[in-house]
DNA sequence: ACAGAAATTGCAACTTATCTGCAAAAATCC
DNA sequence: GGATTTTTGCAGATAAGTTGCAATTTCTGT
């Protein structure tokens, strides 16, 4: 089901790096999206990296479309694989070829455990003569509540 | 027509000082959302106040509902009024009490001279099943692309 | 108007997240 | 296998925002 993260980027005709594959598939196994310093914190005993390499991995990785990032509301960034577009259930035409990434959906941050997750089932549907007056490139929705595990603890 | 910043502060119940009416001033006349930096710019040579003051009173009118914030593209926030929630166009019922301090609207951050300005013709629609699934409080959206006076220029 | 209490400000130092420069180490090419 | 191009690690720099604390200012009750 899941290509493994070297995979992916050998199909992208990339080239994969220990580094880029082990942040890749760190960031692919997660169920939420993953700050630098989670992301550096999971390595740990692990493949250990130099911070920076990881931040130089993280930026390679989103401008090849690989992740997408969200800016969380302590001002960092939180990284989401971009592999399981297919579990998007809800694109508007206008609204899909202008997420980031091709990403349609909205994000959650948990105003609880500050968690950042997708949401899969909406998509905002600016109107197209919106888009054209302002040459809209990219559509962000970010949403605040409770996510699905802090509501179920 | 725009009430002015120490009469906002005074109708508001709270306590006005040469900074806050300094700093509110000037976001409620400036036409896109101010970063604390360019705020300290525009007080530069008038009335001038310490930078961290400056930042405690961009805080205090947030926390205050004076102002509503937006998170920019490079990390740094921009303030902005809420003097004229009347401007807003469009509300759905259910997104007008969800954006942050009443603010229905989107903002538009410009990919060419970096401004963010307010969309008033847009909010998104979220559904009510999943604003009461996650308790969303807050839905922000936020678009890139051209603003208006780099698109007259 | 005035003392005392409470809120605000200025200043210096600190944090946090991220970035740069550059030389060493890897990977790719011929 | 050596030359060339990419990546990586390390040290040090930024940029934006925060904290602690003492000095001021503002407010309250009298």
């Amino acid at each position: 089901m899941m290509k493994t993260a070297e995979k992916r980027i050998l199909d992208a005709g990339l080239r994969p790096t220990k580094a880029r594959i082990a942040v890749l598939a760190t960031i692919s196994h997660a169920t939420a999206a993953l700050s630098h310093a989670e992301i550096v914190n999971l390595l740990e005993g692990n493949k250990e990296f130099d911070r920076v390499t990881i931040y130089r991995v993280l930026d390679w990785l989103h401008q090849h479309q690989l992740v997408h990032k969200i800016l969380t509301d302590n001002r960092s960034w939180k990284f989401q694989s971009n592999e399981d577009l297919s579990q998007q259930q809800y694109k508007p035409a206008s609204a899909k070829k202008l997420f980031d990434n091709g990403h349609a959906h909205a994000h959650l941050q948990c105003e609880r455990c500050g968690s950042v997750v997708c949401i899969h089932e909406f998509a905002a549907n600016l109107p197209e003569k919106l888009i054209k007056q302002y040459h809209v490139s990219t559509i962000e929705v970010s949403l605040k509540g409770i996510c699905a595990s802090c509501l179920d603890a």
